[in-house]
DNA sequence: GTCTCTGCAAACTGTTTGCAGGTAC
DNA sequence: GTACCTGCAAACAGTTTGCAGAGAC
């Protein structure tokens, strides 16, 4: 990890009166390297790999706290458990297989179109956007 | 519940050699009637309410019946548990209040839009979509 | 009469929490 | 040295399931 975004997190961490730890300062990093959603056990498991002492718990602690401060996002895919991703870079929204599974990301003007309409015709002040369109990927239609 | 409902009902069930029983009909009925998404425990409430001999796991094996036939759409709003809503009627996504908490529905043009976006630039075909706005509502952004 | 449905309680999965020892600052 | 952090196991919420009796067809 970088040690601007060492700091950065430092920083933020002791703002609450909370401290950087390995064990936090690994999960920010799994989550980083994936560049992708990830589900607390897959974190989980990628951080053991590196650290085999670390326990779900503390994945699941860190990831909270992480949410906190701002710093990573939660997404209620369509699926029974959480994934968790880096806040920061670009917005973008997702595309899901409902047969291989995959999820692929994509963004689009259209959907800052979206937010003001909203505004306008609901003076509706958006934080935050969550997109899912569900349907078949390319590589599945044409195995059809 | 009216009588051509049933028979549709009734036809789907049959297709599945299932049968159509009053705990069935009545769960179809509540969300029906609530005429916006509930979660299962709330659906549990009213069901009760009306056949106090219902049980929590019927209704949860009824909603999953009813989803395979796709009759009720299940929803991952922010939270810990699913919401289901009747399939059909148009089309709509959902503001999110972060402060009250209330859900409100809206639909728009721009989603078709972007529906053909995804189609023209990733091969996309979409099956369903969900859309959720998260932020301030009218009514909170006044009060403060 | 047969085969499906149901209620109950017990199991299961993802997530959170209490506690005693360990560690950042 | 003092909080805070951690692993462990136990608790928790939402959901599913096995079983024996009840009910649809």
């Amino acid at each position: 990890m970088k040690k601007e975004e060492t700091e950065k997190i430092l920083a933020l961490l002791k703002s609450e009166g909370k401290r950087l730890t390995s064990k936090r300062a690994l999960v920010y990093q799994v989550i980083q390297e994936s560049e992708s959603h990830l589900p607390a056990e897959e974190i989980y498991l990628r951080a053991k790999a590196i650290d085999p002492n670390i326990s779900l718990s503390t994945v699941y602690r860190t990831l909270n706290i992480l949410k906190e401060l701002g710093l990573v996002r939660e997404l209620h895919l369509d699926e029974e458990h959480h994934h968790y991703e880096l806040v920061g870079g670009t917005a973008h929204y997702h595309m899901i297989c409902s047969q291989c599974g995959k999820v692929e990301e994509f963004k689009s003007k259209l959907v800052e179109r979206l937010t003001e309409e909203l505004e306008k015709n609901y003076g509706f002040e958006t934080k935050s956007i969550h997109i899912d369109f569900i349907g078949l990927c390319a590589n599945c239609r044409s195995k059809t």
